[in-house]
DNA sequence: ATGATTTGACCTCG
DNA sequence: CGAGGTCAAATCAT
């Protein structure tokens, strides 16, 4: 807490400064849009660790991993984001999978047989809900990629909100008889966070023949089955916030002019396999949340960024004592690389 | 031609 | 009866 403290007392610094040198920036259109922009991401990195700082707790305090809660803890994971806070031109294109995990208890029966057709309403089933930062360029139609396939099958105004919920389906839901939805509505106090919510879980996924996300290998499938995954009504879709993760790596933002209406299909990464069944994106993601990334207006001013913490944490997690976890190690020298390349482009 | 999205209608639950 | 969820025909994109 005395990190995110700081974080604010930081930002007030940095609003004082532009106080007081108004006057001689006044005509200096870009420093001013970098200090607004340094401004605006310390702010936003101050929101989203309030945020994390609780859905994390309450996520690794509920799914059981009880090592990875000490872990969280023990880690420094505020200086972490705050590290991360960059102001490396945060804002735009800041995929960011922030927020919650909220774990709807599914203590309603079915739904009763309908003559029709089965439904399931509010409440039903394991419903997971995570809130994902929109890109904050491009097209803020475009809802947050998540590594699955997924179709759109309906929209619909909700009463209350300013945004519609769009609701979509497994595109393998024929193939594969996929029985995941998930519903996408951007909140109403900030258009640049989409709350999404899961609901059934994938079936393709496991689908030995499932095209989009290749299961894991045997080896994979071992290694990782016999650390301690969450609670089956408590997964947070697997290669979801994997590949948010991925997609945070690839910065796969639509220019404004590609018009909604166009699949947003995800191309399935490597990393994914790598990430496996795993939490361990989710947690990657959420801890690295706010990290920014490295939008194409530039705006780096370059601070180091610590992801030991996320790999500690994930190693404790799914890796119950071994070290060898060269999954993540692959994950973030290619995060490396991607900034090498970026870095060395300025 | 095929598959995805849009959108009005329909269905069910509360 | 209204709100939320889904269907399915029409339309669009590739």
């Amino acid at each position: 807490m005395e990190e995110t403290i700081a974080t604010i007392l930081y930002g007030c610094t940095l609003s004082k400064e532009m106080e007081s040198n108004l006057p001689n920036w006044a005509n200096q259109r870009d420093v001013l849009l970098s200090k607004t922009e340094e401004i605006i991401a310390v702010f936003s990195n101050v929101k989203e660790k309030l945020i994390i700082n609780d859905v994390v707790q309450e996520w690794l305090s509920t799914s059981g991993h009880p090592q990875a809660l000490e872990l969280f803890h023990a880690t420094d994971h505020t200086a972490t984001a705050t590290t991360g806070f960059t102001v490396h031109g945060l804002p735009q294109g800041s995929d960011q999978m922030t927020v919650s995990h909220a774990a709807h208890d599914s203590t309603r029966v079915a739904a009763a047989s309908s003559s029709q057709r089965q439904r399931t309403r509010t409440g039903d089933r394991d419903r997971r809900t995570l809130r994902v930062g929109a890109p904050r360029m491009g097209n803020l139609e475009l809802p947050p990629e998540d590594g699955y396939t997924w179709r759109k099958y309906g929209q619909k105004e909700i009463l209350g909100s300013r945004f519609p919920r769009a609701y979509y389906r497994c595109t393998h839901q024929k193939l594969y008889h996929c029985p995941a939805k998930k519903q996408v509505q951007r909140l109403d106090n900030d258009p640049y966070v989409f709350e999404v919510t899961y609901r059934s879980q994938h079936t393709c996924y496991m689908s030995a023949t499932a095209p989009t996300v290749p299961p894991p290998s045997a080896e994979e499938m071992t290694h990782k089955t016999t650390t301690t995954l969450p609670p089956a009504p408590l997964l947070l879709p697997p290669p979801t916030s994997a590949s948010l993760s991925g997609h945070w790596l690839s910065m796969d933002i639509k220019p404004q002019g590609d018009q909604a209406g166009t699949s947003y299909t995800t191309t399935p990464f490597d990393i994914q396999r790598d990430f496996g069944h795993g939490s361990v994106g989710s947690l990657a993601s959420l801890v690295t949340a706010g990290v920014g990334d490295v939008g194409p207006s530039g705006g780096r001013y370059g601070r180091e960024i610590d992801y030991q913490p996320v790999v500690d944490m994930a190693d404790a997690m799914f890796n119950s004592g071994s070290s060898s976890n060269t999954s993540m190690d692959k994950i973030f020298s290619s995060i490396d690389d991607k900034w090498d390349t970026a870095e060395k482009k300025e």
